[in-house]
Parts: structure tokens; sequence; C-alpha cells
DNA sequence: TTGACATATTCCGATATGGGAATATAATAA
DNA sequence: TTATTATATTCCCATATCGGAATATGTCAA
């Protein structure tokens, strides 16, 4: 077997870095046109076009027809799969970050010391 | 240009379900041989290594010898990346709730009246 | 119908994948 | 040294990728 589709799941889709592009393009909540994104991105039409359809095939996307234009819309809630994940290890860096404050509090708590041997 | 590699970021390389599962695996925090991988995971061993290798080539594992063993373990905050990219998107399931919630408590307020009104 | 515009699809090529099997390498013990 | 155990590497294969270029499709207006 070879490498998992880019439509397998979430992870693969969202492992473009171009496709996290649009999908913050999109988290603004509104309808994007095709040219839209075409336009703010810098990206080949026919490559937008097909990143979208990888996005909509893991349902990340919806589209609405609209006369000529297809209207893009993020579907963010898919995303709660990887959330929910990488959620898991916030604890490693919010960790970190307590020892730091810790390490800062104790050095304060010295530095009252010391001050107060002085006044002595 | 073909797909990224995936070792190219952390995107890629935690876009493999086993590459998670070993991930998931090392979050104990402590050392973990790969023959321990092996046994747990049931993932025959060359493959195994293969996956701990693209991890190690990402940075979110690191390898200490012992003996004949390689212990591997987690550096959870190359993760970090991921987590603050899909935390953006957090509000839209959160609101979500919120919305649940408020729902809930309205019927609960409507509910009161109701039984208010009944009293007198 | 014809034209213009928006978007999707197809074809191509270079590339990397992950699994399996076999094998190589490394460390230690007997 | 040799055997054993732990792990890494190599080779092969089927598969899917992304980008670019060209082209097809769809919608609307004149």
């Amino acid at each position: 077997m070879a490498r998992a589709a880019t439509t397998a799941d979430v992870f693969n889709a969202i492992a473009e870095p171009r496709r996290r592009d649009i999908i913050n393009l999109l988290s603004d909540g509104t309808e994007h046109a095709v040219g839209d994104v075409v336009d703010r991105l810098q990206i080949p039409q026919p490559a937008v076009s097909k990143h979208l359809g990888v996005l909509r095939k893991v349902g990340i996307v919806s589209v609405t027809k609209q006369g000529p234009l297809r209207l893009y819309r993020l579907n963010a809630q898919e995303l709660k799969p990887v959330h929910d994940w990488v959620k898991e290890f916030e604890r490693f860096w919010t960790h970190q970050l307590d020892r730091i404050k810790e390490r800062a509090e104790r050095k304060m708590r010295e530095q009252l010391t010391k001050a107060k041997e002085k006044e002595q």
C-alpha cells in the first residue's frame, strides 16, 4: 500500500500548507468564490479547484452554486478531531510555562528574603 | 513537484494513523524501546523503525541508546504548531455548545415560568 | 447562437510513500 | 569468536500525489 489518500481523513487533508491557507481564508465564516481564493492567495485557479475538491471530499468545506460561481464555506467542526487529538498534548507546553512561572516566583521570594535580611 | 515528504513538517508527519498511535503510546512521558512499541501496537518491527525515523526527523521524538536498545521519548512541544493552528477554530464548536446550553437554559426558565403560573 | 467569464477536469511527469521480505548492523553474552 | 537479541536499512511494488498546461464544462448576456 502507498501513502494514504489526501482525502482519506482530515489529518491527511490538512497536511498540505496551501489547503491550510485556504481554510484560514475561509475561517471568517463567510462564503468565498473560487476566484476570490485565487486572487487572495495567488494560487493558480486549477490548483485552487483541486485543493477545494480535496477539502470538500473530507467535508471541511461545502459548496453552493450561485450563477457561474461556486461559493465555498468552511465546516470548521470537521477539524475537531484534530483539535481533540492534539489537545491531549497541551499539558506538555502548558506545564513548561508553569515551571517557568514557578521559577520566577521562587526567585522573587528569594529576593524578598534577601531584602528582609538586609533590613535587619 | 509531488506531495510533500512526510518529513517535511509536523503536519505531514502526523497524517499517518500509526504514527499518531506511536505518539499516543509515548505520551506517558517515559522512554520506550522499539520492541515495546512493536509489542503494544502490534506493528511489524521494520514498520515501527521507519515510523520512528520519520518522527525523529521532524523532531517529535528523540532517541538515546541503552545497550542494544534504542529508547524513544516524545518531544511533545513539537506538536504545538498543530495545536496553535487548529485552536483558531475552537470557537466554531465551542459556540455551538454555547448555543445548546443557552437553549437548555431558556427552556428551563420557561418551565419555571409555567410552574409559577400554575401556582397562582 | 455566439461570446465572455468562472470553474472543473484531464493529462503529464517527477516524486515519495508505506508495506513486506530480506538483510545488514550493533551490542552483549557465552 | 560465535550466537543471540534489538534495531535499522534496503529493495521492490502499487499507488497517489501536486503542479502546469491545456481543455472541457457551465452559466449568463447580447
